[in-house]
DNA sequence: CAGTGGTCTAGACCACTCG
DNA sequence: GAGTGGTCTAGACCACTGG
């Protein structure tokens, strides 16, 4: 067994791959029982642990499900939950991921300081000034989610130009800045819109929304963003894979 | 070294919680970088793979995180991220864990045939009949939560008797019947209360209300529930840790 | 009972980071 | 170059499942 090239990336997760590919072209089909641990391990010619290593990565990824006793099986089909809000996207893929064509339109930058309950959320030295970003993303033209974005390196402000921000920030901060958002904790919050959001996105006051208050931090645990967006609950589906 | 007890339980997991402790009692710190694997390996007595399981879960847990040539380090405290969305609680733990104690009042139990909205959600074979349950949840004995839970199994019915629902459907199934659930496909919605919730959460019309809509499923895939959770807005914060 | 995945060992070499 | 975590091997025994 070659797997395949004999380039340089593990083996593991070459063998990983392989037994991908099984799947993907219904040599195995759902429900349909793996090879013993130590047959495959044997046929492909890797020690017992390397197969398990590889093995280790299908299952987390919901590919395959082991039962001790028993054997190794093709997971089902599930619905699915993949895009779940688990899963860190800019609200341009967001967008995308809908199904409709990202663009902005409204935006406002300003350096500010911060309200008290903003000072709360974004924890500051005393007397520092935020940079604030406003904007309305559009989907297909038509307003759907309004955005507010507040970075505490206000330094930025002078790097940043206008036309940077009609995609998605996450890609500013990474292409030019090389700041790499790693994860996010959010809170989801159910709001009615008021009068201004409604103008924003040109719907009745009162319309429901998500609002979704996140803290951006990068690899090394530093906060990088803290995002307010307000997505209009018609044309967005949160979902979300809760395991015990 | 012992681990710690002699019993029974894997020797990774002994390991695991040896750590944890060490982390716990501040004997590591965060932001400390550990002893290499080999020593730390030789220290304790077990193989160096014995200790990278044990760190494996450490490292899925967050506690640790390690870094190619440079060493492994206790996590830095994070915002809590335990108890997202993302981990599968009953209400009735969820109201727990907001810091509440929780009730129920208002139950009623029917026979219904699903309507057409609810058909196209769980699948039934045609003309079959669903045991819906209907319940307010409370904390500290104000109404929190509108429950609709729909269970296809209404064979269940004629098996069930008023006094099981004060608490968690969870816990009915798996004692009562030996069903547990594993995951849920959840879909957040955020709406606003009309006459009948305001009624039932005594809130204003038009309050903010999270729709909680979670499929639930047991190990083997198969849809066991279909439940429509209305939080109100104001009692309880639902964050999630969102990862690229 | 035989066969499965789960745990564990001892030892080896590789890939990455730092000084 | 020295030290770290990452990968890999060969072999062993244990715990659980089914017939």
């Amino acid at each position: 067994m070659e797997f395949i090239n004999n380039d340089s990336r593990p083996l593991y997760l070459r063998i990983k791959e392989y037994l991908e590919g099984l799947i993907e072209n219904q040599t195995y089909k759902p429900g349909d029982r793996l090879p013993s641990e130590n047959s495959l391990a044997n046929e492909l010619g890797v020690s017992r642990a390397t197969l398990r290593e590889a093995l280790r990565v299908l299952e987390e990824e919901g590919k395959i499900v082991k039962h001790q006793g028993i054997g190794t099986f093709i997971s089902e089909q599930k619905p699915t939950f993949l895009r779940g809000i688990e899963e860190l996207v800019s609200v341009t893929e967001t967008i995308e991921n809908a199904g409709y064509k990202p663009g902005t339109t409204g935006l406002k930058m300003k350096l500010v300081k911060p309200s008290e309950s903003l000072q709360a959320k974004v924890k500051l030295s005393e007397g520092e000034e935020i940079l604030q970003l406003e904007r309305i993303r559009t989907a297909n033209g038509l307003p759907v989610v309004y955005c507010l974005d507040h970075l505490n390196n206000s330094y930025l402000y002078k790097e940043f130009s206008q036309e940077d921000f009609s995609g998605s920030l996450f890609n500013v901060l990474q292409n030019k800045f090389n700041i790499s958002i790693k994860y996010a904790l959010a809170q989801i919050i159910p709001v009615n819109a008021d009068r201004a959001l409604s103008k924003h996105l040109d719907i009745s006051e009162n319309f429901p929304l998500l609002l979704l208050e996140q803290y951006h931090y990068d690899r090394k645990d530093r906060m990088i963003l803290f995002s307010q967006n307000y997505f209009r609950s018609d044309q967005f589906q949160f979902k979300v894979l809760r395991q015990r």
